[in-house]
DNA sequence: GTCGATGAATTACTGACGTAATCTGAAGTC
DNA sequence: GACTTCAGATTACGTCAGTAATTCATCGAC
């Protein structure tokens, strides 16, 4: 059974996405990763990092006094996630039509080219 | 200049649906087209399209006594909006990782394969 | 054993969204 | 010209997300 999606508002993506660089990490530690990057008030960190634990996006572990938090939803379980319910609700489910647009109105260096070119080709040897 | 974004909710773009397969049309004709894919009410419709001509996603004409729509923001339009929202906010606003992430775990078929083959060579054809 | 600090849990407020019901004004009907 | 009808405009209401402030519980310091 595929993991069932895990549904994450974007400013709890931003409080994941120091658990995904390193975990198990204390609260105080989130909120001081999270505030690297953004002005939110410490309150604001902890309500959004409660949220995700209530939903399940993130565990705690008793540590003494405090919680040690890590991810439950993966980075990649989460892009996933993401990326279908782009290409369903926008492209009709299907891939080419997304992947046409960004070859046309993106834009790609040489490099991404090269890079893509070569998943192609790991594509068809994998499919023969 | 790129045109501004016009951001629309998920529900306001399944109003639009029907615009962007063809338009002007009356509101009366908007509401069929989306009830022939939901079990929305009349007023829940027309509620949508009015927050959409008050977005601008619309534009509205007199038409004795009705108003004929037209679509504003267009489907390339919003989905270039949609896209780049996903690419920045989950892959860092880098295409490579983006596409590297579908080819891993979407189905592609043969046929998309070859498809993306050939745009990756107009690509590199129009970059010489 | 009382007091303050500090993490966690609970509560709060605003705006957007999903989902309508109600009100209004003009156009056609008798 | 009063009455109905229907499109559009206005108002409504619950939920969720963003953004906190407030309260509670516990642990260490005196």
């Amino acid at each position: 059974m595929l993991p069932s999606p895990i549904p994450i508002s974007e400013a709890e993506s931003l409080v994941m996405e120091p658990l995904w660089r390193e975990s198990p990490l204390a609260s105080e530690q989130i909120v001081a990763a999270v505030q690297a990057d953004s002005d939110w008030h410490e309150k604001t960190i902890r309500t959004l990092l409660n949220r995700l634990l209530g939903k399940g996006a993130v565990s705690a572990e008793k540590d003494g006094r405090r919680y040690l938090y890590s991810p439950v939803l993966s980075r990649e379980q989460w892009q996933s996630q993401e990326s279908r319910n782009l290409l369903d609700r926008v492209f009709g489910g299907r891939v080419a039509p997304l992947l046409a647009h960004f070859s046309r109105h993106e834009k790609l260096s040489a490099k991404d080219v090269d890079e893509l070119r070569k998943l192609l080709d790991a594509i068809e040897r994998k499919e023969h």
